[in-house]
DNA sequence: TTATAATCTTCGCATACTCGAATAAAAAAG
DNA sequence: CTTTTTTATTCGAGTATGCGAAGATTATAA
């Protein structure tokens, strides 16, 4: 252990490559960077702290990935910033869109112990309110459902979870609340459409239709 | 309004001019710097970009005063600090000492909906766990106790709260804790002896002495 | 394979925040 | 009114974080 001064922006950035992981495709640095909503230029520099400070390598094919110490660190950010959304949805009762913002912000002023005692409070959820594993001990048992553009129509499925991607666009986030797509909400796929790019959907008696890429960042099972 | 960014930086600087401003005494740079441990020099530079951006004016004889806006601003920083120190005792269950760190990082990261709902959830305490009146709509009805050190010999009094100067010090802090001396708790002051800088006092029926200093930094009535 | 698009890199620059050393100015003590 | 102490200031420097312009590289498409 040497210097360990982890700042925002470097959890930040973190996090920013381990959600991306997590959507398979390789991680290289103009995604981070849109992610991220940075220049080209300030990725390169912000790479080389990464690297220096032993957070990420990048590899063959300019791929980027966490070494064990980014990834503990980037799981820790998740796990604060999940179990902040739950202590704002259901403590203080913000919806989706605010408190995932507000996390955002929260997650990085959250100490171990805090966090702990966030943990016993909330009696240790297992997902944030979207439904996304918060990371860490026990979520090991936890299969994965389907992206919902994968979906077969005519089938009927429940909501799991909308991704780390789908939680970053807003308005996303309102249109589901809107609708009131829960994780666990029923959905009927009346239609997948790729060719127009629309999924149409049935949900408590309301049709409604999805963009492919929102559908994307949504998975069911 | 032009480009308020305000850093967390700034808004502890203003903090520390608020409460030192509190207790009487001019407010100069040496103190702010002591206050916040950084170099005089950093101070000038800061209290530049403090001017600048008009929160604060340099008066005759080097006097530091919030402007308005300045002072608006760091009620709403202590608002949050206590808000937030009420959620870590009362609902966390943190102690004294590490809720006041704690909330010191979290308050920069409130937004004034969390802040608003934290209150209503907290059911508007009018003191954060030390005692301090939260600055902001209801508190006006508020009578100052003497302090600790002024109480002549004899007297009962009881604990009105450990000032903001007592709160940064987390020794006292954990002294306080650890001999059950909360606001509200009955104290019998046995001698006041200025000249050996020592106050005897008896609480809860065990005597004890604290320093004048510390004395000093506690409020009684 | 060549043209086009995507990606990465370097360079210079800017701001916020901090330090230490040296010095200047002001206040307090004698 | 000096001397001493406290305060304030300037200067040069460094890290973290960001930008844009211009050029180099690599990947994809034609």
């Amino acid at each position: 252990m040497q210097h360990p001064k982890i700042t925002p922006a470097i959890e930040d950035y973190l996090r920013a490559i381990y959600v991306l992981g997590e959507e398979a495709q390789p991680v290289i640095a103009a995604r981070v960077a849109d992610e991220m909503g940075v220049s080209p230029s300030t990725m390169v520099s912000t790479l080389r702290r990464l690297q220096k400070e032993g957070y990420v390598r990048v590899e063959r094919r300019k791929e980027i990935h966490l070494t064990a110490k980014g990834k503990r660190l980037a799981e820790g950010i998740l796990r604060r910033h999940f179990l902040t959304e739950r202590l704002l949805t259901d403590v203080l009762g913000l919806d989706w869109v605010k408190a995932h913002q507000e996390a955002h912000r929260l997650e990085h002023a959250i100490s171990p112990e805090v966090e702990e005692r966030l943990a016993r409070l909330l009696r240790h959820p297992t997902t944030c309110p979207h439904g996304n594993p918060i990371p860490g001990q026990s979520s090991s048992s936890y299969r994965k459902g389907s992206p919902l553009d994968r979906v077969t129509a005519g089938r009927e499925v429940a909501l799991e979870c909308i991704t780390e991607a789908g939680e970053r666009d807003a308005r996303l986030l309102g249109f589901m609340q809107h609708h009131h797509l829960f994780p666990g909400t029923k959905i009927q796929v009346l239609d997948v459409a790729p060719s127009l790019g629309i999924i149409s959907l049935k949900v408590g008696g309301n049709e409604l239709s999805l963009g492919i890429e929102a559908a994307k960042k949504l998975r069911v099972y």
